[in-house]
DNA sequence: ATCAAATATTCGAATAAACATATATATTAA
DNA sequence: TTAATATATATGTTTATTCGAATATTTGAT
């Protein structure tokens, strides 16, 4: 499993820290919704997601032309459970991040659902 | 109080996690025991001390010679949690580094409980 | 089969973090 | 006051991380 220092490594960045947080919140995100949250461009956030990818922080699942992100369930207990705590405990950090999400348009929210 | 990602950076580094994991095992050390846990030279491990308090992260206490590091106990309760939880669950993690701790001659304890 | 959209990856450059060495400060003991 | 011990800090260098730009890959629609 995860050791303690390549896990807070991977927290140790704000497009990871912000992008977990909001996957956290939101069960499941994609790299679209991602850019549009954080206004960062698409190879960055590509780039960040790869990373908690290989350690096996997040998992990924195609649906079409969208790739979607989620915890991975099989994370450690301490590890959700940190990950958990600093989303309930600093919702002022990533305020302004949902607000951008909320407000976006085409999300391909809808295709989640269906299928 | 402290940015969840200024936090995490503060435990992004091996040096810094494992004094803050002893630091919380132990209640409080100081630099020569810090030095021998994790066999480090003087310089680097009062760097390190020196970054977890600016950030509040730790306190220091002056006794003589010997400064000690403790917990801040005024860090917010999310933060103490990952501290916590982060230290119970991976014991594997600092093992060595303990029994080094144990194992070292002439520690400055006694005069920490005098006095 | 071609094109557009979403995402991934590669690469050289820029930035930041960590390091070892040297030196400074503070305290205690002689 | 001098010497020794513990710790802190300053400095130049090395190493690690992050970045933007360019390119590749995959999928769905036409």
């Amino acid at each position: 499993m995860i050791d303690p220092l390549q896990f807070f490594k991977c927290l140790a960045d704000e497009t990871r820290l912000k992008s977990l947080i909001l996957i956290h919140s939101e069960g499941e995100l994609c790299v679209c919704e991602l850019m549009e949250a954080l206004e960062e461009i698409q190879p960055k956030i590509s780039r960040h997601l790869a990373l908690l990818r290989e350690h096996r922080i997040v998992l990924d699942r195609r649906q079409g032309q969208w790739i979607y992100y989620r915890l991975n369930p099989e994370l450690p207990d301490w590890a959700k459970s940190v990950i958990s705590e600093t989303t309930q405990s600093n919702p002022a950090y990533i305020k302004a991040n949902l607000k951008k999400l909320c407000c976006m348009g085409d999300r391909p929210e809808r295709a989640k659902s269906c299928c």
